[in-house]
DNA sequence: CAGTGGTCTAGACCACTGG
DNA sequence: CAGTGGTCTAGACCACTGG
């Protein structure tokens, strides 16, 4: 293929190696680039984009961490063939798949109160005021989650009810400058459970039938934890998707734990 | 404290930044480097270690993968909060959690079949000879998965039913050599379901009882897929430990797709 | 063998933090 | 302001791949 590099002379945005890599990235997902093919060399790639090698580098490493591709000491950086990436760095949010498949997408808070936290809550974020909000998520108005989130109320001293229909608690919380830090990481646990009564009305499915519930507790940079939320997904409706990736030592989903 | 760095005659194993990136990882592990602590500045480290500031970087961009450290331009570099590294590389296999609780783990092989693939497995594994077989996993005796593993039967032609027993796929396909290229990733997806009628008599839980079901597809490096897998967990007995790192957008919970 | 990626250096400029 | 990490350069040597 013709290799075409568009050094235009508009204004940068952002580091070099980010632009070098949104090219590449576009050529491998638009087709001009495509699987198991081997790329320039470093050398060559680094002519062509006028940058030097240790720029380029930059960029592909950026690209094999999206899984995009991969490198042969010796050989060359090679594009990843699809079924592999099929899923990684896709792991876009559940409301810009919504959004992309035109369903729209829309928030119903339950209820909102403020306590003092139960020993489990306060163990997880602390012994200090928290709010409770819980809301049903609805694509369509299909309901496909109940949340509750809980997090100290002098967080939230700011926020309406309406602010929790329109918006995230993260956008609230990071538009908003309420936090010193941002949310960095979150550890989070799936598991199986019957459906309760009261979510079997909310969700619209029998009492009893499976359902996904996920327990995420998520901190901020310096490690603090901010926030921690419940989810309950009906079985038939959601799935999660992951990537296992590194050494592969189990065929035992790794992960996985017992519990009890 | 006192930087003391082992600048040793020893012969090098390995790359430079990795040897950094060992000592340093150690005094954080080791205690003597706390949270929340400021590490010294890159160009200390490069006198402290002897070698240029792209090197320590290269270490310290490690230590960042692995969730030890972060960075704050113009500040410095910071040891991470344990409970945000907590699970953090830490994803052991259930083999060896069962190890270190002290409990007995065991295989029991239920069926091998040799078929030709339905659409369905040929369409993931290609149209060739299959071989199928189902186990059940035990910890102490107590069933907590149902596995039916799909390959290639060309790449079983020396396994045994008692090498089924003993050893993981992922074991007996890379001891073996009988795969060109190692196992390097994983597709997986989780979801929940009602234990249908064989797996609670195999699994010994109700009918209609919540479980997890897993569905992976593992490739080779080429990103060839080698094996299909299917897992089915007991909901009360099971639950997965994820990790999200990264730009957190949204609330619901990243990997989670609707199905249909 | 020539060519590749992996590692490493010494030096530079910048945006950003804190005081 | 001095000091920090973020980016980038030009150059070097090495281990490794393929023919």
């Amino acid at each position: 293929m013709v290799w075409i590099c568009y050094n235009t002379s508009i204004r940068q945005v952002g580091p070099r190696y980010l632009n070098i890599a949104s090219e590449l990235r576009s050529k491998i997902t638009g087709g001009s680039l495509g699987a198991n093919q081997v790329l320039p060399s470093e050398a060559v790639l680094s002519t062509l984009y006028d940058a030097s090698r240790i720029t380029i580098r930059k960029a592909l490493e950026v690209l094999r961490q999206e899984g995009y591709v991969d490198s042969r000491q010796g050989f060359g950086w090679l594009v990843v063939s699809p079924p592999l990436r099929q899923s990684l760095g896709r792991f876009s949010t559940i409301e810009d798949q919504l959004a992309e498949i035109g369903v729209h997408p829309r928030r119903k808070v339950l209820d909102s109160e403020i306590f003092w936290p139960s020993a489990e809550i306060a163990e997880i974020l602390g012994n200090q005021e928290m709010l409770r909000v819980r809301r049903i998520n609805l694509a369509d108005e299909l309901p496909f989650a109940r949340v509750t989130v809980w997090l100290p109320s002098i967080l939230a001293r700011d926020f309406s009810l309406s602010d929790y229909e329109r918006n995230s608690f993260y956008e609230l919380l990071t538009t908003r400058k309420v936090i010193k830090r941002p949310l960095s990481k979150a550890v989070q646990t799936i598991s199986a459970i019957a459906i309760a009564e009261e979510d079997a009305r909310l969700l619209g499915v029998p009492v009893g039938s499976p359902a996904l519930k996920c327990l995420r507790t998520t901190f901020d940079s310096a490690g603090e934890a901010i926030l921690f939320s419940e989810y309950v997904f009906p079985g038939h409706l959601t799935e999660f998707v992951t990537e296992l990736a590194g050494e592969i030592l189990s065929i035992a989903p790794s992960g996985l734990r017992l519990v009890d």
